[in-house]
RNA sequence: GGGAGUGUAGCGAAGUCUGGCUAAACGCGACGGACUGUAACUCCGUUCCUUCGGGUUCGUAGGUUCGAAUCCUACCGCUCCCA
C-alpha cells in the first residue's frame, strides 16, 4: 500500500505541525507545486541537524513535488534569533566562504534536474530600506511579532532590532518563492514554525486569503536518552568529508543503539515500510547482528558521500576491527586509512609519550602516560604498555606511516615527513 | 543613583563565618579499562601541568599572616530589588 507524502511523514514520525493537511494534499494533487527549505550559512558546512529538513524535502520531491533550497546569504547576515542570547554577526568574508561551502554541499545532495538552489541575497540584498518599510513593514503587526515564541522568550533577556526583524525577512523569502517558483510549502524544524507562519501570513496579505501557502515542521530529534541528536563525543557530525571523514560518518550511524536505530531508519533513509519493518524485526530477534545499524550506515553514507565512500568506509572498518593491521602493506594503509585523522611525524626514534603528545594523539604527557600504562595504546597493531618505550617511525609500512590506536577504536595515522 | 547578592577546575556545585589536615568534596561530562554485539546497562580507574624533585591555580591587582579559595582594600564582571 502506497502512502501519500503526509501519511509517509507521519509513519516516519517526522511530522510535528502542519498548517492545512487536506489543503496541501489537494494542492499537490492538482499539479506540480514546490516546497522549500532554507538554510543560513552560519558555518562552512552543514551538519546532521541540517539533514533532517532536507530529507523531508527530498521525500516531497520523490512524491512528485519540486524542491527549492534557499541559501540564506541575506538572512545569515542578520541571524535567526536563538531562544537565549543574541548572535555574533559573521564577517562578510566568513559569510561568503560559508555560502560557498554550503552551496556546494547542497548541490551535491540535491543537484539534479528537479531542484532549484537560490540565494535570498538576490532579492533581499536589492531591497532598499524605504521599500522594505513601505512594501512589507506595513503588513507586519508588531503585536503578532512579539508573540512568536522565540521573540517572547527573548523579551526577558533582550533582543536587538536586527534579530527581531528576521521573521520578516524569512516571510519575504517565502513570498518571493511563492511568486517566482510556485512554492506552496515551507519545511523546517519545529523552531521554524513562527518564521514559517510569518511567511504564510505575508503571502495572504499580498496575494489574498485565497492564496495557497502551507507550512510543515519536523519534531526535534533526540536519542532514546533524551539527548540532542547528532553529536559524537561532543563533536558535531559534519557533512563535509574534510571535517568529518566518511569513515567516521559511517561509524556514527553504525554505532547507534538498538533503541534508536529504527527511528533513524525512518528519518534518514528512503527505505520503505516493509523493509524497515523487516529490519526492526531483525533488531528484536538478533540485535547482535546489527543488521539495521549497518543498513542505516550504508544508506545515509551513500546519500551524503556516495556509493564509493560506503565501500571505503566498510573496507576500512573491516581492516580496523577484524584484520591484523600489522600485516597490511604501505599501499593498503595509504588507500584504506585516508579517512582517519592524521598527523605528521618526524623520521627519528622517539619516546612513546613524546610521540603521542607531539602527534596530537594525546593532550598532555600525563594523559599519554596514563593511557600507555592502561594498555590503551597500540602502535602498528602492537600494544605498547611501557612508558619508556621508544618508537621507531620507520619500522613498518616502508617507513611511510605509523598507525596509532588509542582506546578500542580511535585510530590516528602518522605520516612520516 | 540607592540596596542585596554573586564570581571556585570542561560544566554544575561545596568549601569562605571558625586561615594550615585543600590541587580543592560531590554530581555531570570527558578519557581509559572490564563485560559485550565495534552495543546499551553495570562495574573499575583517571580527569591542572610536570624533567615526578616539584610547579602554577579558586574573577583581577594589592595587603595582613610563618601560612589565604578562606581575613582586609581597590578594581572588573554577572544577578536581583528599589529609583
Amino acid at each position: 500500500m502506497k502512502m501519500n507524502f503526509i501519511e509517509d511523514l507521519k509513519w516516519r514520525g517526522a511530522l510535528n505541525q502542519i498548517t492545512d493537511e487536506a489543503g496541501l494534499l489537494e494542492a499537490m494533487a492538482s499539479g506540480k507545486v514546490g516546497a522549500y527549505v532554507g538554510t543560513d550559512p552560519t558555518a562552512d558546512s552543514l551538519h546532521l541537524g541540517h539533514l533532517i529538513p532536507f530529507m523531508v524535502l527530498k521525500r516531497f520531491q520523490n512524491a512528485g513535488g519540486k524542491a527549492v533550497i534557499i541559501i540564506g546569504g541575506a538572512t545569515g547576515a542578520i541571524g535567526d534569533p536563538r531562544p537565549t542570547t543574541e548572535r555574533q554577526l559573521l564577517s562578510s568574508e566568513q559569510l561568503a566562504e560559508n555560502e560557498k561551502g554550503i552551496t556546494a554541499q547542497v548541490t551535491k545532495l540535491f543537484g539534479d534536474n528537479d531542484t532549484r538552489i537560490v540565494n535570498n541575497n538576490d532579492w533581499l540584498g536589492q531591497l532598499t530600506l524605504t521599500d522594505f518599510l513601505r512594501d512589507y513593514g506595513k503588513l507586519f503587526s508588531i503585536n503578532v511579532m512579539l508573540k512568536k515564541d522565540v521573540v517572547a522568550s527573548r523579551l526577558e533577556t533582550g533582543i536587538s532590532f536586527t534579530e527581531f526583524t528576521y521573521q520578516v525577512l524569512q516571510g519575504i523569502d517565502f513570498h518571493e518563492l511563492w511568486r517566482r517558483e510556485d512554492v506552496k510549502l515551507q519545511i523546517g524544524g519545529s523552531d521554524q514554525w513562527g518564521n514559517i507562519t510569518s511567511g504564510i501570513d505575508l503571502i495572504h496579505s499580498l496575494e489574498g486569503n485565497e492564496a495557497k501557502a502551507f507550512g510543515l515542521t519536523i519534531p526535534l530529534m533526540t536519542d532514546s536518552t533524551g539527548k540532542k541528536f547528532g553529536k559524537s563525543e561532543g563533536n558535531a557530525i559534519w557533512l563535509d568529508p574534510k571535517k568529518t571523514s566518511p569513515y567516521t560518518f559511517y561509524q556514527f550511524w553504525l554505532n547507534q543503539g538498538d533503541a534508536d536505530v529504527v527511528k533513524y531508519l525512518k528519518y534518514f533513509t528512503f527505505l520503505g515500510s516493509e523493509e524497515i519493518d523487516d529490519l526492526a524485526e531483525a533488531v528484536a530477534t538478533n540485535p547482535g547482528e546489527r543488521l539495521a545499524q549497518r543498513r542505516l550506515a550504508q544508506e545515509v553514507t551513500k546519500f551524503v558521500h556516495g556509493e564509493a565512500a560506503v565501500k571505503e568506509a566498510e573496507d576500512l572498518s573491516t581492516a580496523l576491527f577484524s584484520g591484523n593491521v600489522a600485516t597490511l602493506s604501505a599501499a593498503q594503509i595509504a588507500d584504506a586509512f585516508g579517512g582517519v585523522p592524521s598527523f605528521e611525524a618526524a623520521n627519528t626514534v622517539k619516546n612513546i609519550v613524546d610521540f603521542l603528545v607531539d602527534g596530537g594523539v594525546e593532550a598532555s604527557k600525563r594523559q599519554a602516560r596514563e593511557d600507555v600504562a592502561n594498555g590503551a595504546i597500540s602502535i602498528n597493531g602492537e600494544k605498547v604498555t611501557d612508558v619508556a618505550a621508544e618508537i621507531n617511525p620507520l619500522s613498518h609500512y616502508d617507513g611511510q606511516f605509523v598507525l596509532v590506536r588509542r582506546g578500542k577504536k580511535k585510530y590516528f595515522l602518522g605520516k612520516i615527513k
